[in-house]
DNA sequence: CGAAACGTTGACCGTTTTCAATTACAGTGG
DNA sequence: CCACTGTAATTGAAAACGGTCAACGTTTCG
């Protein structure tokens, strides 16, 4: 997801934009005429439903498209947030797309990206199914593992993990005491060994 | 997803394959040199795991891809077995590059197709995200319900519901039950009106 | 026709959430 | 340099919720 740089959009004119916490990119319905990608903080996507719940679609963070999908429709069909104080390019959508037709090769580059992040998000899916908190846990560790035995450092705080496995935080060090306890894992802070 | 027909591939040379329920397409490892489409019945992609453990990555089902992401990727990440008796298509991967970067129009159909998926996938995520059965249900019936007031007739059995949503169909019918008696919705074999 | 799957509900059990409290640490302003 | 504030890390106890098991009627399909 981070290798979803501009190569595919080099030499297309860009804007930048700033935004305030909260502050609104764009909502629902407004015609989509240009495509965003994030360069830092984190954009909130919040679909409204018809009786006024809201229900958020996706958060984009850093080095990622915010909802690329819009690319390929009229209008966008969320509503965007910013969570943080938040910076973003954006490139017009009409001269993007005739960019791609024109040039194939950036056109698949920009689907290789695409692919990208559906296998991971189908990735986080299936761990996000699993109705046990260790049986997440583990899974999330064995697929960052790498190495004989398999380790890693995490990049970023066991609160973010927990977050993105669907667990309260809680949880989630109550799963890493029982993997320790069994001898599953040996971790220590953010470094991680996993056993057997 | 389904709009994912072969409009982008027309023309280029097929292959049909016919596999039996638990046959193996390919596995982890193998060079991916063809893309397959599935006809008919449904391919479950398995990632085994470093302990041993397996992970369902994805199920493709009817008019999907398998691992489109592969098409990127030199050597399949996952296992596939057919889950039932299924018929595909395959096309080579690449003479399908080749053909998406001489010609800028597919690629970009195909970055539709990936991109639809990705939204698809996406709002299933925030669903089963969600801790509270009820919640879940209800997101599920609000996203797809349309009208005033909303409502839908299900294309699927409620047992399929629940798996989508990560449920067991006892928590399912008993989330159903509720918003019954809570009079948020009016539910009728398959045919389900939104209140309020 | 019979078996398998679907639909439905109750009781009980296991796991997670919630609430609460404590320690540690990093950044901030006086 | 230090008290001060906010967040991360950690654990316990009680409450809420879904899973599992069980039972039963109904529908589907070979």
């Amino acid at each position: 997801m981070n290798s979803s740089t501009f190569r595919f959009a080099a030499g297309l004119p860009q804007r930048s934009h700033r935004l305030d916490a909260n502050e609104c990119l764009f909502v629902a319905g407004q015609r989509a005429t240009r495509l965003f990608y994030v360069r830092k903080g984190a954009i909130r996507l919040v679909r409204t439903l018809e009786n006024g719940a809201n229900a958020v679609m996706h958060v984009a963070r850093a080095h990622e498209w915010v909802a690329e999908a819009s690319l390929f429709s009229d209008k966008y069909h969320c509503d965007a947030f910013a969570d943080e104080p938040t910076t973003l390019v954006s490139l017009s959508k009409q001269s993007l797309i005739e960019h791609f037709e024109s040039n194939g090769k950036s056109a698949v580059e920009f689907a290789r990206m695409l692919a990208s992040q559906l296998r991971a998000l189908r990735q986080m899916h299936e761990i996000v199914r699993a109705r046990r908190a260790d049986d997440r846990v583990l899974t999330w560790l064995q697929l960052r593992a790498a190495g004989e035995p398999p380790a890693l450092v995490l990049d970023r705080t066991w609160t973010q993990v927990a977050d993105e496995l669907a667990l309260t935080r809680e949880a989630l060090y109550r799963a890493l005491a029982r993997l320790r306890r069994n001898g599953r894992a040996r971790i220590d802070g953010r470094h991680v060994v996993l056993q057997r």
